[in-house]
DNA sequence: GCTTTGCAAATTGTAGACAATACGGTCCGT
DNA sequence: ACGGACCGTATTGTCTACAATTTGCAAAGC
């Protein structure tokens, strides 16, 4: 499977290349960067020039980047790089619970020995990393355990549907580090959805998996004028 | 706020114009009528003609059905309308089973007097309906009290979210209508949620709201080859 | 007889041009 | 001096034209 990977990516690339994807994918990289303010508008010919191509694929992208919720379109004025409020970051949180401790759910009802040892193995790492304090080393493990989780399940429209909220989450970014406070009672409630997965137990992994998305949210919105990681 | 209805509605339509947008939307509507064979293929100046606009626009409505999820697009190949098998029926009924559950789980930690009025009337008129056999006045009840959950929490990322899962799942429209079995044991699903509601009670209303959703899988999928309706 | 190869028609992808709308500054009137 | 209308510029919305790729068919080869 692993011979296969670079022969399957590369023909994926060609599958879904066209230039309207990649320039889509080029522009969503560029606003989750946060190289545009959130409301900043993104000019179509600006754009396209810097691209090398013309305004048609970058409209395309446009439609398909809204469709995602990262920019707003306003008819006759331009697009414009979606602002997320406090209120609508509540509200993709609450969103995003909901979809995590779907998939911690559903996990626990088919989950594997080779999944539950890999789960098991990025805690291990992120308590080394916690002790150490290491928030560099501590984020993509973090991330890392989500996603294994998320993409365990062997849903892929869950998969989507729970990166598009993460995504719109980052355009919520601000100024202000989360306090390392966060840390300790992050991998706490990993080892909680950990032991419900483990059990089998349906409900309480959902249960699990809800909490640390709701306490995520409340970590991230106590810190002054919000924070930049969801632990 | 019923007088301004109307005018918001106007206002929203010039906001949200552009021949593009309208081209979605109508796009969209004559593929969730089923006009359209699943996988059957899209073609741009045919569709650009018959719609009397170019295929500039044409083509950026295919984008953002594209991210919805009800087409397919194959460079160089052109657009297919989705073809949503039963595995990816079940993965779709999942995701709205965990989204519906937790609109259920907010809602009851915020359901006003107004609301659970509203819906305990839904419930009394699906009783008469399903009493009465009649199928064509319990679906648009069944959807209203859906509807009125979502929308009921406030949260429109959730709605979103909510809706275009469920976009998806008439793609999976197949011959055979469900049986009138499911009927009765579809609103006592109901009043389970709705007790769970005026109970204020989360936990209760999140497993209500996605066993209903199960439930609802269940009925459409053991159906000889898919029905029509998610009770 | 079946596969393969090459050409022609159709369709998609992209670019460029034109029309319509919105923005910014200036001029005029009060 | 301040507010409002007018006009030039910039940007968006749409259409048309051209290039690249695919598809269908026919003819040649095994």
């Amino acid at each position: 499977m692993a011979q296969e990977s670079a022969a399957l990516e590369a023909l994926d690339l060609l599958r879904t290349s066209s230039l309207a994807r990649v320039v889509q994918g080029e522009i969503e990289r560029v606003i989750l960067s946060g190289a545009y303010a959130p409301g900043e508008k993104l000019n179509e010919k600006t754009l396209a020039d810097s691209l090398g191509v013309s305004r048609g694929p970058v409209r395309e992208a446009f439609q398909a980047l809204h469709a995602r919720g990262l920019v707003e379109m306003i008819p006759n004025r331009g697009v414009f790089v979606q602002r997320v409020t406090r209120h609508d970051a509540v509200a993709i949180y609450d969103v995003r619970a909901g979809v995590f401790g779907t998939a911690c759910r559903l996990l626990a009802e088919r989950i594997t020995a080779a999944q539950s040892a890999e789960l098991n193995a990025l805690l291990a790492q992120m308590d080394g990393a916690g002790a150490r304090r290491d928030l560099d080393a501590y984020f993509p493990l973090n991330i890392a355990f989500h996603t294994a989780i998320v993409t365990g399940t062997g849903n892929a429209v869950l998969a989507d549907n729970y990166f598009g909220l993460v995504s719109r989450l980052q355009l919520f970014r601000v100024r202000g580090l989360v306090h390392g406070g966060g840390f300790a009672n992050s991998n706490i409630e990993h080892r909680m959805i950990m032991a419900a997965l483990d059990a089998r137990d349906p409900r309480a992994a959902f249960e699990a998996g809800y909490d640390h998305v709701q306490a995520g949210k409340k970590r991230i919105l106590s810190s002054d004028d919000g924070g930049i990681a969801p632990l």
